[in-house]
DNA sequence: CATTTCTGATAGTAATACTGCTATATTTGC
DNA sequence: GCAAATATAGCAGTATTACTATCAGAAATG
């Protein structure tokens, strides 16, 4: 899987980006460090001023890849889950048994993600914590319906329509696959952020994991 | 209850606020503005400048109350969670049956607010709108760790483990009361906000609530 | 009525979030 | 291998943000 996923190009909406970041070595050292640097600073503290001393270029010439930090953020989060919908497309084709389809999905879309060895210039775990951190400042602007509209936001919707299907499968009278579906991806997120942070208002510890949590949660959701 | 509520001063963390708004008429009238203001240009756009102009004030007079924006944010999301506390502790002592309990819980924290005509500076339905719109801003700075040690978060995490003790009575066996009602809580506004920015990913709409929405799934899980 | 406190106005600083221009470096097309 | 096109870095400049400091007048208080 390593490797058919390592030959596949992610694509991105166009309008996210000025200059597509990937044909270019500056770009693609925009997206590698600006990982680390979020990581690092935090998103709000975050500049492109910053990024530029960073990897040794000009902000200016940051510009031309991307309008302002927020669209990079945007681009950061659609590769993020443009890869886990390779990931979880290919974990669950073929898989005939409709229960076992789920969990496997409700898996990818919960799980820690661990540093893989495949050798493009995005560090996967990094950018996990990333979208941990700061995902959900891509969606609470007061532009969301207008990127909505242009489509900044595809992949992650389609995502929680594809496990939306495979909830009816299990279970055709369920009432709420989407809500339900939409809380556990944004629910594991959240879980994972109290886990380091608020460690009195969940139950996810070193040995009970979120996915352990929601996979237990839509067993008992969808029993009939 | 109305009137019981209105008579109780609402008591915020004292770090939080440089000098407290409540104790003069400028500082009822930036709470009450700002409300108004972060609701209509959103927290991103909102600053002290703006909202000095609007209340006839000065951008200085405002930093003596408030040290940056993100501390008023805080201090309004803490004077929220109060008074959810409040209508929670209110409407569940005396309650017997304790599945009956976690249900009137369970339908405090996730219902939408409507107006109501108590006579405070406070507009609850519009403060309302900016939790599901900004509260997800105030956890996730850089600076959390710190600013939960001082305790900026403890009504919202109180609120939570309140809950989850009637969870467990409910039913004792159930492994994870803290991440089901954290999900549950956080959910609630999330699924606010999709129901109006991303109906493709949610159930919720003028028919299904949120609160019919997890007071299903919550009867769900907890069923033996 | 004197004193303290509060507020508004003004000025100033450093950082942010850009835009525009220019010279050089690099790529590409022939 | 060279000319033309394109990309990049550097610099300058603007408007806004996010403050801090000082001061004088207004309001509250004892």
């Amino acid at each position: 899987m390593q490797r058919v996923l390592s030959n596949l190009k992610i694509q991105i909406n166009e309008n996210i980006h000025v200059k597509n970041p990937e044909t270019s070595t500056l770009g693609k050292k925009i997206i590698q460090e600006s990982i680390f640097l979020i990581d690092k600073i935090g998103f709000d503290n975050f500049t492109f001023k910053k990024l530029g001393d960073k990897i040794g270029s000009n902000e200016s010439s940051i510009y031309r890849y991307f309008e302002n930090k927020h669209k990079l953020l945007v681009y950061l989060s659609s590769w993020y889950w443009s890869w886990i919908e390779y990931k979880l497309v290919f974990s669950t084709t073929n898989v005939e048994n409709s229960l076992e389809k789920l969990k496997k999905a409700i898996t990818i879309v919960t799980e820690q993600i661990e540093d893989d060895q495949s050798t493009d210039h995005i560090d996967k775990k990094i950018l996990n914590k990333i979208i941990i951190a700061e995902f959900t400042k891509t969606l609470h602007t007061k532009e969301v319906d207008e990127e909505n509209k242009a489509g900044f936001f595809v992949i992650y919707q389609r995502i929680i329509n594809r496990i939306s299907k495979m909830v009816q499968e299990v279970n055709p009278d369920f009432e709420f696959p989407n809500s339900l579906v939409s809380t556990i991806v944004e629910g594991a997120l959240h879980q994972h952020f109290l886990k380091i942070h608020f460690q009195t208002i969940t139950d996810c510890n070193e040995n009970i994991s979120p996915t352990h949590f929601y996979l237990n949660l839509m067993t008992n959701v969808l029993k009939k």
